[in-house]
RNA sequence: GGGCGCAUAGCUCAGUUGGUUAGAGCGUUACAUUGACAUUGUAAAGGUCCGAGGUUCGAGUCCUCGUGCGCCCACCA
């Protein structure tokens, strides 16, 4: 074994035995009692790892070994996901330096297009994920547009139309220009914007004078078709039959009255433009009022916004209004004023409310199972206080805007027939003639899927629904899921309901949460800042190991956000490095000895019993740490153990215990507890740091088992807790001894003793004298148990007085 | 507007149900180098636990208010 250990010489070599030994795929994993599923959230095909995959994957893949030692049949399922919007931004992109687009290409061959990009580009995150150390079942990866995937999607569609919970209708969306389509309420992304307030009159038909309305957009006033005023409000009480005039436009409009108006902002008077605004919309619906369009899909203004207006941009039709209204006297004033501004969270363009035909899927029914199994704790939420969130989001929620204006996707599976009209054929495969009719001049809708409704079916349509697949009925419903907080609304929540629907049956067991990795300075990694660290630089710097390590070791089971310091990664590499070396010195004392084979353990000293007792009270505790999502805490625990417990005492004492004056029957006993000591370790570190303890293993494994055991570290097993060995009175007493060792040696500092001197010293506490040789050596003194004649200082440790002597 | 989280050493964070002298890693300082490891060892310095009030024999920990930072939700015209 080589003096440092070298990540990159050990990786690759292990990571390829690994795979090779098939244990991977819980069907090679025998003899398991219980399952231990997790379906990994499929990266983004046009994916490359970032830190929140590093913190999300190394999270699964700790329990993921942690389970398989402990004798779960587990499975980790592994996949990628089509990311409609966001791999057909990027092969548009490389289509337009191309001097292309896809309009020129066409449909079929755009699609053509991203497949080809999907099968050159798309392996990349599964490589990285490989690099990771993940143990995936790599020969069940699913991408979620797989064949088998989308006749799952296309059955969850005809089954949720059959019930009745999927409708068609005009209902106003969130229009994203840029991408061309509309995109749901949790795709908008709100930044404050400092912009101003116009304060516009608005007058009587009867010129009675005119009531003012306070708008951040005025160039929707083209849209106008009422101004509301909330029924308390005693201002406007008498005026509510008073009919306006809509300025530029001339259009006869009236008052309504709406509760959802609050009376202390602006006038308390408001236009509304049904068609340009989420509330006015509302208000447009419950009060019949006239629909008018007058911004399109190409955020510009349309026919019905009048000639003088046609082809402008909002901004421009807005200063033109501004202009006109000043000019007619209608302008009250202009304030200042911030308010939030939507913009797509893909592109970052102005989202456009605009009203527009869209498939929904109606959630009132659908959420209420979903509701009931988070309240019940059937579905646990980590941390606990993510479970009022949900609830909360789940009991507000509205219907699904699902359809998507883009080629790149789950085409939603609804035929219509061009010669009859007759209503829409939903279908899961193209019919061959329309059945009212008998024509084949059968179309299909244009609009696709939202990504999210495929990737909700995630849990089981990856296990191979809606066949009654032999996975499906093995590894579901699945233990446990972690995932950002980001997309608990997107796609957590809507895995809980689909599942319950589809599968009557929860998804997982338990969610967890975990922090965002931010960087040192508190904020967001973001690769367009430059304020990211790649993950994948780390594993090249440090190793594999320390990046997991790291992670791990900053990781709370309850907070928010990790502040990402690279030195705790560093630090990490060290201690990689340091239980290198604790292997290397292990192998070094057995090879000494190699002649005083023994494999039952019988501690003889206090040090034995001490480092037994601190080894199983460790083993206890982070199996504990794991299992409660505590990996930070289990990750410190072994840290500490490891380097300051087992290296910085045990080891250094057992020199003594292994010495050549040392009896064959101590050496022999030492070399058991040293073999045993290493055995446990490498198995408690395994989940966090699997290539070197794997990498010691092979090296050392016919060396350091006392029993029978696996090939591979991966499939050993987890530690059992011996409790015959702990002992709380042992390492009390021990603790003693240290505090004794690092007083004497905090004397030594404080009174520049030169380190090579040997400080001779009287002790008269015979239980302490039991302990001289261990003393004598750790700090460098030589005990002597007479009284001394000459003493040049006393000093009392632990109550046990030492006579420094000349 | 509503909700949540955080504030402890120069930096990143632990601190369990309130209980002696508040801990760790990194960084800093001093000393140590041929037998596991300098990616090391030993020791040290370094803290008004954000502020104010309260509960208590006792508060970093519990309560109230305030300040600063971060996040989420919402129909902020």
């Amino acid at each position: 074994m080589d003096k440092i250990y070298e990540p990159k010489q050990n990786e690759e070599k292990i990571y390829k035995l690994w795979e090779e030994s098939g244990f991977f795929n819980p069907d090679n994993l025998k003899n398991c009692k219980k399952k231990y599923v997790v379906m990994i959230p499929p990266p983004n095909v046009t994916g490359s790892l970032h830190m929140g995959h590093a913190l999300d994957n190394t999270i699964q893949d700790l329990l993921i070994r942690f389970k398989r030692m402990q004798g779960f049949q587990t499975l980790w399922m592994p996949g990628t996901d089509h990311a409609g919007i966001a791999t057909q931004n990027v092969v548009e992109k490389q289509l337009v330096k191309e001097g292309t687009n896809r309009h020129q290409l066409g449909r079929e061959k755009f699609i053509e297009r991203v497949w080809q990009w999907v099968k050159e580009y798309g392996g990349l995150i599964v490589s990285q994920l490989k690099l990771l150390g993940c143990s995936c079942d790599w020969s069940r990866q699913r991408f979620t547009l797989d064949e088998k995937y989308s006749q799952a999607v296309f059955e969850a569609f005809v089954n949720y139309w059959k019930k009745g919970y999927i409708y068609k209708g005009p209902r106003i969306v969130n229009w994203c220009p840029r991408c061309n389509s509309a995109i749901s309420d949790l795709e908008v992304k709100y930044k404050p914007e400092k912009t101003k307030l116009w304060y516009i009159k608005y007058p009587y038909e009867d010129d009675s004078g005119y009531v003012t309305v306070a708008t951040t957009r005025p160039e929707t006033m083209l849209g106008d078709t009422a101004v509301a005023i909330n029924p308390n409000d005693e201002r406007y009480k008498n005026l509510l039959d008073k009919t306006i005039i809509l300025p530029v436009v001339n259009r006869k409009i009236k008052f309504v009255a709406d509760h959802k108006i609050d009376m202390t902002f602006g006038t308390g008077a408001v236009k509304i433009t049904p068609a340009h605004d989420k509330v006015d919309w509302q208000i447009g619906k419950t009060n019949k009022l006239d629909i008018i369009n007058v911004i399109g899909t190409d955020a510009k203004m349309t026919k019905e916004a009048g000639e003088d207006f046609e082809g402008l941009t909002t901004i421009e039709a807005r200063e033109k209004i501004v202009k006109l209204l000043e000019q007619q006297g209608l302008l009250d004033k202009i304030e200042d004023y911030e308010h939030s501004i939507g913009y797509c969270d893909r592109c970052s363009t102005t989202i456009e409310p605009i009203i527009s035909e869209q498939w929904f899927v109606r959630m009132d029914e659908l959420i209420k199972p979903a509701i009931k199994a988070v309240k019940s704790g059937k579905v646990k939420v980590v941390p606990e206080r993510y479970h009022d969130i949900l609830i909360n989001w789940m009991e507000n929620i509205d219907d699904w805007c699902i359809s998507r204006q883009l080629w790149w996707g789950h085409r939603i599976p609804v035929y219509y027939c061009s010669d009859c009209k007759s209503e829409a054929i939903v279908s899961q495969t193209k019919p061959n003639k329309c059945p009212h009719c008998d024509s084949n001049n059968i179309i299909q809708d244009e609009d696709t899927l939202d990504t999210w409704f495929s990737s909700a079916l995630w849990p089981f349509a990856a296990l191979g629904w809606p066949e009654k697949t032999k996975n499906l009925k093995e590894f579901y419903p699945t233990s446990f899921l972690t995932t950002a907080k980001d997309i608990i609304f997107l796609w957590v929540a809507r895995m809980i309901f689909s599942s319950l629907e589809f599968m009557k049956e929860i998804p997982f067991e338990t969610v967890y949460i975990h922090a965002t990795v931010l960087n040192v300075e508190g904020r967001r990694m973001s690769k367009s800042l430059g304020t990211g660290i790649d993950p994948l630089e780390l594993i090249n710097k440090y190793g594999s190991d320390a990046t997991r390590f790291g992670l791990m070791y900053m990781t709370n089971r309850d907070q928010q956000a990790i502040k990402f310091d690279e030195q705790t990664i560093l630090a990490c590499r060290n201690f990689i490095n340091k239980l290198w070396n604790i292997a290397r010195f292990i192998e070094m004392n057995i090879d000494n000895n190699a002649n005083l084979p023994k494999t039952k353990i019988e501690p003889i000293t206090l040090v034995d019993e001490w480092i037994l007792s601190r080894l199983n009270e460790i083993i206890s505790e982070v199996t504990k740490n794991i299992d409660n999502c505590e990996f930070g805490e289990a990750g410190h625990k072994i840290y500490d153990f490891v380097w300051h417990e087992f290296a910085d005492w045990y080891l250094e004492i057992s020199k003594t215990q292994v010495a050549e004056d040392a009896t064959p029957e101590m050496k022999a006993n030492t070399l058991v507890i040293l073999k045993y000591l290493l055995k446990n370790i490498l198995c408690l570190i395994h989940p966090f740091a699997p290539f070197v303890t794997e990498t010691i293993y092979q090296n050392l494994k016919d060396k350091i088992n006392l029993e029978k055991s696996e090939n591979l570290l991966m499939i050993d097993r987890w530690p059992k807790i011996e409790k015959r060995f702990i002992n709380e009175k042992i390492v009390s007493e021990f603790e003693k001894l240290k505090n004794i060792i690092a007083g004497i040696r905090n004397y030594r500092t404080t009174n520049k003793i030169e380190n090579n001197k040997i400080l001779n010293i009287s002790i008269e506490d015979r239980d302490v004298l039991e302990y001289a040789k261990i003393i004598n050596k750790l700090a460098k003194v030589n005990i002597s148990s007479e009284v001394a004649e000459q003493t040049r200082e006393e000093i009392e440790i632990e109550n046990v007085k030492i006579k420094i002597r000349e």
